[in-house]
DNA sequence: CGCTCCATTGAGGGCATTCAACTGTGGTGG
DNA sequence: CCACCACAGTTGAATGCCCTCAATGGAGCG
């Protein structure tokens, strides 16, 4: 494995993407309660800075009572579910800015379970005060809203990427969108780093984890990435949206839109 | 097709389960409504009753902006979500009681489509003065956040099964979700007449028409359910669970689980 | 009575899984 | 220091589940 810009103290600081405020998730949030309140210590108050997990650590397990949601300061976290049986689906994989936890308001107890796929800070935050905060004021309580609506329209495109897209089309997908998600935080959006283990990307996206080696094997062939371990350069993102959109190629599925006559 | 207790008068109101406003979603919200004001003429002001979908008919479509949510008082929704090349997911069935549109809220615009499936009876709820009554009563609010929690998790719970579980158990779940939603609304567990069409279920669960088909004569053929048509009969719900939850059988898809050691 | 859609069944094939072996790396302790 | 182990990552071979294609019958509808 290359070296990549390995920096002198990284065990301090959580390596990635470097942390900001203003591209936090509860940005809107926090700012809302400086604001409305005028007051940096209520914002203390509801808000306790920089808790830190190291890799494979929990921050909640499905189950337990909602205490805290955490905002993700640096590093990189995965939220699954699992059965009985001990069949479980990683959800989604997170980076600084997200909001993790939030789902669970409304229920009192964590549906899923958030790990650290690498040493991580985040905030915590007092579900309790939050939400004695949310009844008062409506715009935090929007927040909420527009937070919990955009992990429904996460889990609606999983799903539509499960049920009805082949392996190479999965994975293109979710290389387009780790590219956005690094865009976003002003990071190159054509070269980073992997935080989660092949097994974890298969299990995201429903296929085994020979077949993500298999298909990156086979991307890197025809020169629409390289890889090497966890670096990853996306080098020819048109035809990478085009598996992702699966223009042609071999006919997968039916493609029918069986709607009923009127 | 065997007749199953045809109603006389079957077209005037829609078919399939009762209507009654305690088994409704909305029914604390309309109920919180009611007691607060005092005054059910604000609850009229809210809540537009009755507006009736034929099968097929569109409720909403993907990207309308959000100016209703429909409370279902009878007859059968599917909501489903589709990319620009024209595939399609079938995101759940509704029946009676069920809220639907309110995961777009904070988002402005639908981000799925809903269509009737069947006669569906719905009382229209308009967003703008449901929001501004959520503005102010925190239990209104507190309502809303537990519908998208429920909805984040039946996301969750089909994206488990369709990322980690075979056909056969992907139907026998689908059963006996089905099951159970009638048994909540006081219908037979056991017996039940499906509101779709082999190709919404096969969508629903990512699978293709003809394995429905095939999946459940197999199980005709055990002796687990009896299905004629649209009409349903569970006969071994005991051995439909064990399927279910894939005890053992075939052993189907790698069932590790990959947490990163400490 | 055509038409269309839904449902069913058979045949054949493909994509992805399962099983297996191998490599490199990091951590551990003798 | 170096076996030793565990694990992530890769690659090959073979099986199998489920899809695709195709044909048929029946139901509902104009």
């Amino acid at each position: 494995m290359p070296e990549h810009s390995s920096q002198p103290s990284a065990a301090a600081e959580p390596t990635g993407v470097p942390i900001d405020c203003r591209n936090c998730g509860a940005y809107r949030l926090c700012l809302s309660l400086w604001l409305k309140t005028g007051d940096s210590s209520l914002q203390e108050y509801v808000v306790r800075k920089k808790q830190v997990f190291k890799r494979g650590e929990v921050l909640y397990r499905m189950g337990q009572p909602l205490e805290y949601v955490y905002v993700i300061r640096g590093g990189s976290v995965k939220t699954c579910i699992s059965t009985e049986e001990g069949r479980m689906q990683v959800m989604g994989f997170h980076m600084a800015g997200e909001l993790l936890g939030l789902n669970a308001i409304g229920n009192r107890r964590h549906n899923c379970e958030a790990r650290a796929t690498g040493l991580t800070s985040v905030c915590e935050v007092s579900v309790e005060r939050f939400e004695e905060l949310a009844r008062k004021d409506s715009a935090i309580q929007y927040q909420i809203f527009k937070i919990m609506g955009a992990e429904i329209r996460h889990s609606q495109e999983l799903l539509l990427l499960l049920g009805k897209h082949s392996a190479d089309e999965r994975l293109a997908a979710f290389l387009l969108g780790l590219s956005q998600q690094f865009a976003q935080r002003r990071c190159s959006p054509t070269e980073f780093v992997l935080s989660m283990s092949r097994s974890d990307i298969g299990n995201y996206l429903g296929i085994a984890e020979e077949t993500v080696c298999r298909v990156l094997a086979r991307f890197q062939n025809d020169g629409i990435i390289s890889s090497e371990c966890r670096h990853v350069r996306l080098r020819d993102l048109q035809r990478l949206r085009q598996i992702a959109r699966h223009p042609a190629a071999s006919g997968f599925r039916r493609a029918a839109l069986p709607h009923l006559p009127a």
